[in-house]
DNA sequence: CGATTTTTGAGGTGCGCACCTCAAAAACGA
DNA sequence: TCGTTTTTGAGGTGCGCACCTCAAAAATCG
């Protein structure tokens, strides 16, 4: 037989095709034993209901709302890109994403535009932030009333989101460590890691992984207290400087956030470009430049037009009850050598 | 507005339904005058074909045929479970999609195939194979006969498939290179280079990129000629041991293609596990094992779900005459070490 | 010019589903 | 028990499109 569709299922099920949309679209007014009865029907003849036809009824588009943080990074503004990119792509779909900037400082000022979130407005929500007691109150609330939901980039681990779509960013750090120790010379050597602020949230993480990996196969290699930039240019590049004549052994770098172009500026300046490897992360003008010029050995990043697909798709399938196909949303933590940029 | 449907694009070509129809589906039976008619129509008011309805309508699901050689290299055996796994999760999407073998070696084994397919029995032909005299001719005639065609992992450069879908094999070879030189401790080295021939039909790319890079950034590297196992363990082996005797001092081996077991096997015996930098392709049970238990320092690989998902969206497009995502669609060369393996 | 061929229009049907209304049936309460 | 509430059924409409038929209109030809 072919596909089976709603009328087999009434059938099956004993019951008018009436009640099987009502089971079906969670509509109330169906007793227990009636929708049990109809799940039996579903399981036996393996009914699957046909998602175009479903959204060709449904007229309506699927609705998202992608809120990332305010700020200039060049991180976020890839995010943004990404964003943007994929909205106009995904109108062919039938899916019809907003983006939306909140003050990333502020806990509150996410959490306000979330509460005003209903299923009439947004079908799902994707969210990139960083977690704090207000924005989960606020993530559990939207879930509560019926708004699926996923967490992008960075994990919201006890808001209750539906689903997370980013690295695991101890192994992003781990593989940074990895691959730091094979590209140093053997014997005793100096490692520094630095990072910005703004979008290094997950540097704990990664610092963590970068730890691990070396203390586990390199134990040779001394790593250095991370270098914390603080979003200032001034601030990183003094901070660098102190390190760089405190050490001029040093003969690495990790650099888990932004604030590349500031070091790759103050190295060249000293004349160090190609004399420290550089691992570096996330794809961005910067980083991509550095590769082709063989100022940065590796970028570490994560493909952000995947994550913002496999976010929709993933909405997509928890509004529509369908299973997720957990290889295609599963993110890679990519390694990017100057061959491999494209 | 929303949307523009048919019967919009019918009113602002100034035509009826049934030749919008006959335009958007090019039928038969339209002057040129009306066809530009419509299709300025289609322009001026932004006409998009519903995907979701048309298929709906349409009723029929999309028909894909995959071919992929025989044989038992883990390699294929990694595509074909890419092919399978795909094919169930795109059923959903009412896309059927067949895996047919053929045999491999000989070029007349898959233009018999090929020749027997029409749009009827398939709507898209994904092909895995060397490009052969006999084969380019019948993907021409494919081609010809109206059905899509794309070439996977190894290109069909002169059958004019619609598109293709895999690596850069030179752009492989050059990250490889990178890879290896980086971590080669300075100085003069000796590296090795082999191949398996059965799934190694890019080889001559990948080798050549992997001598361009090491000759770019690392010219004190010297590369031997390639050793070639000829899908045989024990002429690989004994090639392998011959090289290893004659150089007491290889530091680095790059496989291209399978032999990976072998390899290991013999190094493992050897004693040499961990004394030589080896850089292999593609990740099968014996590479991902060998990152595990850190026998190999980096594996390059491509995500045959990703190939086998975007040949058919590809197909789709194609058919449909839609545009195609580039981005979404284009295949990257990844990097693996043992941290950033899932 | 009429006769023939080609092109176009009008209209209908159904794909699988969502969503709606109204009435009938069943379950429930007192 | 009867009246009330809850649950179910029957039936219809439309989403945007493909595909079909038949007749009318226009273009073409001798």
């Amino acid at each position: 037989m072919l596909r089976p569709t709603i009328n087999d299922l009434a059938d099956a099920a004993g019951v008018s095709l009436a009640t099987v949309d009502r089971v079906l679209n969670s509509r109330p007014g169906v007793r227990q034993v009636t929708v049990d009865k109809v799940n039996q029907a579903v399981e036996k003849i393996g009914f699957v209901r046909d998602p175009f036809a479903a959204n060709l009824a449904r007229k309506r588009d699927f609705k998202v709302i992608a809120f990332v943080p305010k700020g200039d990074g060049q991180f976020l503004i890839e995010v943004c890109l990404a964003v943007k990119k994929t909205a106009k792509a995904a109108m062919a779909d039938r899916v019809d994403l907003l983006l939306e900037r909140f003050e990333g400082d502020d806990p509150h000022a996410l959490a306000g535009p979330l509460d005003l979130i209903t299923p009439d407005s947004a079908d799902g929500v994707v969210i990139m932030g960083l977690e704090t007691p207000p924005l989960r109150d606020a993530v559990r609330r939207l879930r509560a009333r019926g708004v699926a939901t996923v967490a992008i980039i960075s994990d919201l681990p006890n808001s209750g989101v539906d689903y997370f779509i980013g690295i695991n960013n101890l192994a992003a750090g781990r593989t940074a460590g990895t691959l730091m120790g094979k590209m140093l010379p053997q014997g005793r050597a100096k490692v520094a890691v630095m990072t910005s602020s703004l979008q290094a949230w997950d540097s704990l993480d990664r610092r963590l992984g970068f730890d691990q990996a070396l203390a586990e196969g390199f134990p040779q290699i001394e790593v250095l207290a991370t270098i914390e930039g603080h979003d200032d240019p001034g601030t990183l590049d003094a901070a660098l400087r102190r390190v760089l004549s405190a050490h001029p052994d040093l003969r690495g770098i990790y650099s888990m956030g932004g604030g590349n172009r500031v070091m790759l500026g103050l190295l060249a300046q000293m004349g160090l470009i190609g004399k420290i490897r550089i691992i570096a992360h996330e794809l961005t003008e910067t980083t991509r430049d550095g590769l082709r010029r063989d100022q940065l050995d590796a970028v570490i990043t994560q493909d952000l037009g995947h994550i913002i697909r496999s976010a929709i798709r993933t909405l997509r399938a928890t509004r529509d009850q369908r299973p997720i196909m957990a290889e295609q949303e599963r993110i890679r933590i990519e390694i990017l050598v100057k061959d491999n940029l494209e």
